[in-house]
RNA sequence: UCCGGAGUAGCUCAAUUGGCAGAGCGGGUGGCUGUUAACUACUAGGCUGGGGGUUCAAGUCCCUCCUCCGGAGCCA
């Protein structure tokens, strides 16, 4: 209470907050402004110069004259190295050869702190160096453009299940055993007694679906599983709606009409993100509804007589869902997988109990398996029986089982995966670019 | 855990059959009034991931360990 900054309290706004940023340059059009920044290149041709200033919502480039500065401000180029962080001065200019359709015609700058040695250089570099240096790789135009694209995703997410009426229901990170017992967690001392870092919140959302109705949690999954490929992290975010009273196909419609707003949202918004990463456009219009619906056995056909592993009765591996998605324009869902290979929670087909009525979202391009979901076997003795079945600890879901004693009703959900939905979008070849600090099996820094 | 690949200058990478360790960028010193990863001249910079072995001679071949990358299984 004793620290606020003296204009917070005088004038309720903040200045740091409401200054000229470079996104909104172009309103200033012949007007002196100052920027505050970091010197992201600079280039010089003996009596003329130039810097790159960028302040996180975009790079402008100044241009210092010898007739325009004093020439304690003309010899501040020695000084300025790349990172430096700056404050300048100078007058809006349009100008077709500028980049961003203006530059700042500098009439003053200010060095705050000399960056010493910045180790990412404008020029190539390999992952590894970069991911060690990833608190500033984020500075990068790239790296800036996809984490302002996965917050566009996530606010359109928000936006979509908030204007449906959903509530908003967060699920605990502390989890007091497996959810679904087949994959590995991280375990944790829990005042003496073990805990494990949630691996969804779903379960936690049935409760709360026969609370509020509609629901949704959106946070932090945990994965302990030593996977090293390019869709996975030990660490990702997940949204998991739930609905109750919504049967398989509800919850088909739920997913594609979320899919097609995020899509639609990113295009809408943020253009010229998907520019920067010289994403392919043509591949995004196409997400329209409706999605195609597959039966797991027409996906089973596709896979007939392609290179490929695949028997019948399993699940899909990585390449096997490139076969399918590559059928498609747009993302496809395919339905009722093998009960067998599918969790305990999931509802069997009543009319074929082989399958349950479950339903993967791929992703086009490749980019594999978005969602996961489907409608919850709402029977009690039949969830016992599975549970049973799978050798989990009964006792462990004695709340859960509550849920199909008092009141049971059919309802479904499903869980989107940020990381691998902002990957598609962006078109990455891998998810650690997705998310400001990736976990991944051999990366924990920084 | 298994399969494959890589590790050489600060960074990205070359180096023929085992035969003098190289380039671009970055750094340093200069030149240039419209540059867009600017251009340009000169210059410094190396325990070739660690250890062991074969050989007259190893960046290169063999053994071993470490680290990283990609993939599989599993999953979002």
């Amino acid at each position: 209470m004793c620290c606020a900054p003296a204009h917070f309290e005088k004038k309720g706004y903040s200045m740091a907050i409401d200054r000229v940023f470079v996104e909104d340059v172009g309103k200033f059009d012949g007007q002196v402004i100052t920027l505050k920044g970091w010197l992201y290149n600079k280039r010089s041709s003996g009596k003329i110069w130039f810097l790159l200033l960028r302040d996180g919502t975009g790079v402008i480039q100044g241009v210092v004259s010898g007739n325009d500065v004093s020439p304690e401000v003309f010899d501040l180029y020695e000084r300025l190295t790349q990172e430096s962080s700056i404050i300048i001065t100078g007058q809006v200019h349009g100008d077709k050869r500028a980049p961003g359709g203006y530059e700042l015609w500098v009439k003053d700058v200010r060095i705050i702190q000399t960056a010493d040695d910045f180790p990412i250089t404008p020029k190539e570099h390999g992952t590894a160096f970069l991911m060690e240096r990833r608190h500033l790789w984020i500075r990068s135009r790239r790296q800036n453009a996809i984490l302002k694209i996965r917050h566009e995703i996530i606010k359109a997410i928000r936006d979509y299940f908030d204007s449906k009426k959903f509530t908003l229901v967060d699920a605990p990170i502390f989890t007091p055993a497996a959810c679904e017992g087949t994959t590995t967690l991280f375990e944790t001392d829990y005042f003496g007694e073990k805990a494990y870092l949630t691996q969804s919140g779903q379960l936690y959302m049935e409760a709360a679906a026969m609370a509020f109705g509609k629901v949704y949690c959106f946070g932090p999954t945990f994965r302990a599983e030593k996977s090293k490929t390019r869709r996975h992290l030990t660490e990702f975010w997940m949204v998991e709606p739930e609905v109750a009273y919504a049967d398989l196909n509800d919850i088909m419609g739920l997913a594609e009409e979320l899919i097609e707003f995020i899509v639609t949202r990113v295009l809408e918004n943020r253009l010229e993100l998907l520019k920067i990463l010289e994403r392919d456009l043509s591949k995004l219009e196409t997400i329209k509804r409706p999605f195609p619906r597959i039966h797991y056995d027409e996906a089973a056909a596709i896979l007939k007589g392609a290179d490929t592993e695949f028997v019948y009765g399993s699940d899909f591996g990585g390449a096997d869902e490139t076969l399918i998605s590559n059928n498609f324009d747009r993302p496809v869902m395919v339905y009722q997988y093998p009960a067998d290979v599918k969790a305990f929670y999931m509802k069997n087909n009543p009319d074929d109990p082989s399958k349950a009525l479950c339903v993967d979202v791929l992703a086009p391009e490749g980019y594999g398996e978005i969602i996961g979901g489907g409608q919850r076997e709402d029977d009690l003795d039949t969830l016992k029986a599975k549970i049973q079945k799978q050798n989990l600890p009964e006792e462990a879901f004695d709340w859960y089982l509550d849920l199909r004693k008092y009141g049971s009703v059919p309802h479904g959900g499903f869980g989107l995966g940020i990381e691998r939905t902002v990957g598609w979008i962006c078109g990455l070849e891998h998810v650690r670019e997705t998310i400001p600090f990736p976990r991944l099996m051999h990366r924990i820094y920084p």
